[in-house]
DNA sequence: GTTAGCACTCAATTGTTTCGAGTGCTAATT
DNA sequence: AATTAGCACTCGAAACAATTGAGTGCTAAC
């Protein structure tokens, strides 16, 4: 357990190197108005909280440094959150006081708000659509091969994907099959699809069509293949300006991570509710070891529905990446809460 | 005019300079097959030409590198197309001869193999689709300020928008507007879109709606908003292991340009027919200045249809990149025609 | 016209010195 | 017993000099 003087000196090495970048040196400890004791005693200090593992040095007589322990003491024990300029809460709040056709755009906008406001990089994962219902579904046929499947919730996602009708599925069928999904589906709830199909369409489908497993595997490849990840990122080239980014190789790999949404997609995905934060080598991803992500969920009612999160430096400022992401997961979950409720 | 001499000369540094990214001196120069006169000829060549404004020093006793008017010259005058390997050029085809079910999926991959090709970064602006016919419109309201208008081709295009609807139609106009749209638009090509409402559906709207005006305003939002651009990029990240972008500051520069379409599409959208060509300042973004753009068109019969581009240094390969493109350009126009005359 | 020869240039590398911010330890002070 | 002053020591960073070598330009010989 560490002593309040401890907790004082781990505290203020840790806000001036996320500040400065600098390893912090006794001396300019000592001259902080919060340090009543003499450069020798916080040598002292800093020598014990080495040696506990939470600072480090660069080299035998450079400055401290935390270490990736260090962070996490602090972020656990030390750490106050930060009280957000208004202008912040504005900037943030407005993003949801457009009028919103599209929940992607709100998304984007968000991405973008966070990225500007932190400076670190802003990675959403789009809300499953749980409590969405089917507005309209539309298989159109493109030709005897192919046809595309159109899905279109009450809150205005869009989602199409082409797919290969089965062979030797004859044309009317395929009229059949096409006019029954068009026409039962609409309405039915995401969540309920499967369901639903089990219990109302499989029965027509039967009932209609010639053959009927050729017909129900058309409607399986139009609703159910791949599952679309819908991630929006903004402020990508944010990090290149940490002074820990310089090394080129560094950026190269980071950055071909965060071009590829499979592997970045499922680590948001997999959040647990609530905040988290991964300090360096607790990142799954190896290629984010130096950095740090924090991610929060948003929800609707009980269900957690997305994931917002923000990748900086381990050097990052915590406290008001973890106040803003607190605010906006918050505001989101309440647009969410109204916007579902009030048609 | 250049001797024979001096041509060869200009040649072999390009060439050498090329390959790797260090000035060419003449003693290097002269132990070429291709070259049977002494470092001191080659010396008295270089200068002239360095006088001529084709070669350039770093500094005073180094070697020589290209100017930009030295690639320029190479491009126009020295150049020979490489002949691409078999392996290269079956890679091409590939990316043609998957079932193409939706040309985005053509695009994207053809973009993502250029760009493993090259090691260069690949533009691609998606067809402008002349050609195409709507095969499908359809207008989805959501609530009663905002509706979805969702357009498919026959080539598996499919784009959405969201949009308002005007105030103060009523029910019934928006009804009837969104049924006369659905009905009549459909099998139209997207070019005579313009024409066949002038002539055909206006009428309609005129006849069967109370507020011809409101009516007719919804139907230019929900079809004439916002140009939709379509993009496709690969290997952003392939111009980070070139030498010449060691320095952060430049990387993000480039890559803020990159992130944005509005910056680029339109400078791809421009292109004349044909392959062209953009040397460090010949390019119209700043940020380019030491990047070299290759773009060429693709096409439709007669009409040139979309773009695609090579974003790498001015040290570029240039004969592989035109190479590739020609050949990328050649099967992509083929295999439009094929494609669009099939059916 | 070509090339050998030579003095010259300059970036890059290596080694040396200096500087200063910082440490750890010991002894004096509170 | 805790704190602090004092001091020797460490080490990176910066400044500087010396060395090396790849390259040039020029002149004179071939």
């Amino acid at each position: 357990m560490l002593t309040n003087r401890q907790l004082l000196v781990l505290k203020v090495i840790v806000d001036d190197f996320i500040e400065t970048a600098q390893p912090v040196g006794s001396r300019n400890i000592a001259k902080k108005e919060s340090i009543s004791f003499s450069p020798a005693t916080i040598r002292n200090e800093m020598a014990d909280l080495e040696d506990l593992g939470y600072l480090e040095k660069t080299h035998s007589s450079s400055g401290r440094i935390p270490s990736e322990k260090g962070y996490r003491y602090y972020v656990d024990h030390i750490m106050s959150p930060l009280k957000l300029s208004k202008q912040e809460i504005n900037q943030i709040q407005q993003s949801f006081s457009d009028r919103m056709i599209e929940l992607e755009r709100v998304m984007q906008n968000s991405a973008h708000i966070l990225s500007e406001l932190t400076r670190y990089t802003t990675l959403v994962l789009g809300p499953q659509v749980y409590e969405t219902k089917l507005k309209q579904l539309q298989i159109v046929p493109l030709n005897n091969q192919s046809a595309i499947a159109i899905l279109i919730t009450d809150k205005g996602h869009v989602e199409h994907r082409s797919f290969a009708i089965p062979e030797e599925l004859d044309q009317s069928d395929l009229e059949k099959t096409v006019n029954i999904l068009n026409e039962k589906l609409s309405g039915v709830p995401i969540v309920y699809l499967d369901r639903f199909i089990e219990t109302e369409v499989k029965y027509l489908l039967k009932k209609y069509t010639n053959d009927f497993h050729k017909s129900y595997q058309l409607l399986n490849q139009a609703l159910f293949t791949e599952q679309p990840t819908n991630l929006y990122v903004s402020g990508k080239t944010n990090i290149l300006s940490q002074p820990e980014f310089a090394d080129v190789d560094k950026i190269r790999s980071l950055f071909d991570i965060m071009e590829s949404e499979e592997q970045i997609a499922p680590v948001l995905k997999s959040e647990d509710e609530g905040l988290h934060i991964y300090i360096g080598q607790e990142n799954k991803i190896e290629e984010m070891s130096n950095c740090t992500l924090i991610t929060t969920t948003y929800s609707l009612g009980d269900n957690q529905v997305g994931t917002i999160a923000l990748l900086g430096p381990t050097r990052m400022d915590y406290a008001k990446a973890v106040s803003i992401l607190d605010l906006w997961s918050g505001q989101m979950s309440q647009t969410l809460q109204k916007w579902f409720t009030e048609q």
